[in-house]
DNA sequence: ACACACTCAGTGCTTTCGGTTCGAT
DNA sequence: AAGCACTGAGTGTGT
């Protein structure tokens, strides 16, 4: 089918597609055609990665847009959501308006309502129907991507009940998913009354294979050799052979860090092959890495990129992460080892992908587990770029020949699993029927049940009582704890929310993380200290533990016992196996809160805690959440504290102790600007508007731009530093300037060690 | 001849991917 | 279970 045969979309749109070379549509966006996604049919797109999904999705989106309505777009992470925001703005000039909705990122608010296209997370959309945006009900078209992630035990549930919502409240939703190769699409046409269009054609051809010995072997029983030459890995020959075709390779493993241990080898592989203008190149992104964070993980990455090997993973920065997909992507780096991240996140294709490691450790299995056959397919389905290569090639990696065997039958050869809902868990449910409840989709049993048929799990469900069992369930937890209220019993039986439990479902609180919030406030004896709340925060379901490693739990068994008096809620018994141990992991993340909040560099958080920049950030951002939250339970419930709460946020906000909290405040002061301010005798933000600048500027270290525009954010009328001259005034000893009791030799001796240039980058509240 | 750098084998030991949500500026 | 980090012995290189 040709795209000038297309009808119903925006004018100029078929134009627009023509001059991008989109002449003729690929069998897969033909079919969604026909299966009618422009006429607004309901259709479900099985098909593999990087074979034109997202163009079913705009035709869909444009289409509809056409006839008048609106359109929704769900993406599973934010990084997805400013890339397609960012593909669907080609479409502006034809009329067509864009917005973005995320956590952080242009929050709700009326102006949505005027975009045609809505790019937002599931759980943005989630709470957006919580906290009753009405454009919501006027949509004409939902699109959902990565719809196989339903799967996800944590995460799906959201995106099914959204998805189950968003048509009940508008029968003539046209509803579009998009999913990987799963083993049941159909399933989830039959599930969303949809039309199905199950396909594997790829744009270019993807060869699957398994390297072992001197030779890949393919899935079209061809062989290659591939020779492993010296005291070389068999991945690092798998790169050189790619490299020597002058392409790229993406390396997947299963920890953080055999990543970067990869990284470093990988890079002894690449070094030699690069040019001199390369090097000079992969040397300016090395600094820039440098300037992001001043961490080990920052120092350890810029060194590999300088010999054209990245590392990628969550305990990067954001910024790194951008840094090293930019360069992958302009071919300036010739290998990325990565974690799972990549391959959920931003489009970074490459010639070659190898899945260096099928196994993954996982606690609860006691031991090495492999991967599911879905995840391997979504690493190799990176392989291959459009437009570039004339073809991609995945490369499993075996070291005995059974397991060259195994790795065929298991994930070459292998179907992925089918997708299961896992909606009726405890977990899931508790805030899903909390919010079914509190937003009046439900006002009794029946109706929630009603409602609850509604969804994936229902409809594939071999065990039909079990979401009846579970539901009753949590009705109890949830009225046990004040959230709902209940009135009689059986299917007539009244459900609404009481007014705390309309609040929980605003904020987005897990229920059980409410629970513990509001029972720990009121446990509070006198006034919560900081490391008390953030222990309460990072006790909640909602904050991810940090781990304990081999030594940590003596030393915060200690900690726990010396400050015992802090804690909020009687601490639990050190024969309670488990919860004690959920504890200690709490204790160690709350005192890295606190250190955060006193002061201590980040790259000494880093290492203390055994953490990169992109946790702390991750860290510190739930708890300014969650702080958030417990300020307005504490205020709901009247059991004060309120001070307290908003005082332990704004220091985690800002990194800051408490006397520098006026200051951190001001724009483009981050937590070392404030430090040396109030250092030099500038200590709030009105003494900022009469200070000497010439005192200013010496705080500032002479930057006379950052020092104008500090000025000029803190309210002062004449910020102009021009012939000003800087004054140094020693910083005042003693007294609260090192926050971090445990007096750090470091520190003292070389005050600003790789803080030269800090600007802006030192408060996290930039992004 | 010697200091130093590097490789390699062997041992022990640690290990455990990812992530959204508020509200205001 | 497996790879990494560490150790120490052995080898190679340059002065």
């Amino acid at each position: 089918m040709k795209t000038a045969d297309l009808s119903g979309l925006p004018p100029g749109v078929t134009d627009y597609l023509q001059a991008e070379g989109i002449e003729e549509l690929y069998p897969p966006q033909a079919e969604a055609v026909e299966a009618g996604v422009t006429d607004g049919e309901n259709v479900v797109a099985s098909v593999p990665t990087a074979s034109g999904k997202t163009l079913i999705a705009e035709l869909a989106m444009l289409s509809s847009i056409r006839r008048g309505g609106t359109a929704l777009y769900i993406v599973p992470l934010r990084a997805l959501a400013s890339e397609k925001k960012a593909e669907f703005e080609a479409f502006e000039e034809y009329g067509v308006s864009v917005g973005v909705s995320t956590g952080n990122y242009e929050s709700d608010g009326d102006w949505l309502a005027t975009k045609d296209i809505v790019v937002a997370t599931s759980e943005k959309v989630d709470s957006l129907v919580r906290n009753g945006a009405t454009w919501i009900e006027d949509l004409s078209c939902v699109v959902a991507d990565e719809v196989h992630l339903i799967d996800d035990a944590g995460r799906g549930p959201t995106l099914e009940v959204t998805l189950a919502k968003l048509r009940q409240l508008n029968p003539d939703l046209q509803t579009v998913a998009l999913s990987a190769t799963v083993g049941n699409a159909e399933d989830i046409a039959e599930w969303l009354d949809a039309e199905l269009v199950d396909s594997t054609w790829r744009p270019i051809d993807l060869k699957k294979g398994v390297h072992y010995g001197n030779a890949l072997h393919l899935d079209d029983g061809t062989q290659r050799e591939l020779e492993v030459r010296g005291s070389e890995k068999q991945t690092a020959a798998v790169v050189r052979d790619t490299l020597e075709d002058g392409g790229s390779t993406l390396v997947f493993v299963n920890s953080r860090r055999n990543a970067e241990a990869a990284a470093r080898r990988l890079a002894d592989t690449v070094e030699p092959e690069l040019t001199d203008e390369e090097r000079d190149e992969l040397a300016s992104v090395a600094a820039e890495i440098r300037d992001v964070s001043d961490t080990e993980t920052s120092e350890d990455l810029a060194a590999a990129v300088e010999g054209g090997a990245a590392f990628h993973h969550a305990g990067l920065a954001s910024d790194h992460r951008a840094l090293v997909e930019d360069a992958f992507r302009d071919r300036l780096l010739k290998v990325i080892s990565a974690t799972p991240t990549l391959a959920a996140g931003v489009n970074t294709p490459s010639r070659r992908v190898v899945v260096r490691d099928w196994r993954r450790y996982d606690g609860t299995a006691g031991g090495m587990q492999p991967l599911d056959v879905l995840e391997v397919h979504q690493m190799m389905g990176r392989a291959g770029r459009p437009g570039m290569d004339p073809y991609g090639e995945a490369v499993l990696v075996a070291s005995s020949h059974d397991e060259l065997d195994e790795l065929f039958d298991r994930y070459v050869y292998a179907d992925p699993e089918p997708v299961r809902s896992k909606l009726a868990a405890e977990p899931a449910l508790r805030t899903h029927v909390l919010a079914t409840v509190a937003t009046g989709f439900a006002r009794s049993r029946g109706e929630l049940l009603d409602f609850l048929e509604r969804t994936l799990y229902a409809s594939q469900s071999a065990e039909p009582d079990r979401l009846e069992r579970v539901t009753d369930d949590v009705l109890e937890y949830l009225e046990r704890n004040e959230f709902v209220r209940r009135d009689g019993r059986g299917d007539d039986a009244t459900v609404d929310a009481t007014s705390l439990g309309h609040t929980v479902s605003r904020l987005y609180l897990d229920p059980m993380s409410a629970a513990e919030i509001v029972d720990g406030l009121r446990a509070v004896d006198g006034r919560p200290t900081a490391l008390g709340l953030y222990h309460l925060v990072a006790r909640t379901p909602d904050m991810y533990e940090l781990y304990l490693r081999s030594g940590d739990r003596e030393e915060y068994t200690e900690l726990c016992y010396e400050r015992e008096g802090e804690l909020l809620g009687p601490t639990p018994s050190e024969f309670e196996e488990g919860r004690f141990e959920d504890w200690l992991s709490a204790l160690k993340t709350a005192r890295l809160l606190e250190d955060w909040a006193e002061e201590v560099d980040e790259d000494r958080v880093a290492e203390r805690y055994g953490v990169g920049p992109g946790d702390i950030r991750g860290k510190v951002d739930t708890a300014e959440w969650l702080l958030n939250a417990a300020e307005q339970l504490a205020n709901e419930l009247d059991v004060g504290h309120e001070a307290a709460v908003r005082e332990a946020r704004k220091r985690v906000e800002y990194g800051v102790g408490d006397e520098l909290l006026d200051l951190a405040g001001v724009r483009g002061v981050g937590r070392k600007r404030a430090r040396r301010l109030y250092d030099a005798g500038v200590e709030t933000r009105a003494e900022l508007r009469e200070a000497d600048k010439g005192v200013v500027l010496g705080a500032l270290r002479g930057r006379r731009k950052t020092a104008e525009n500090v000025l000029e954010n803190a309210g002062r009328e004449d910020a102009s530093m021009d012939g000003v001259e800087p004054v140094e005034r020693a910083a005042a000893d003693g007294e609260g300037s090192d926050a971090d009791g445990g007096a750090e030799p470091t520190d003292d001796a070389e005050p600003d060690a790789g803080e030269a240039d800090d600007a802006g980058q030192a408060s996290l509240g930039d992004f």
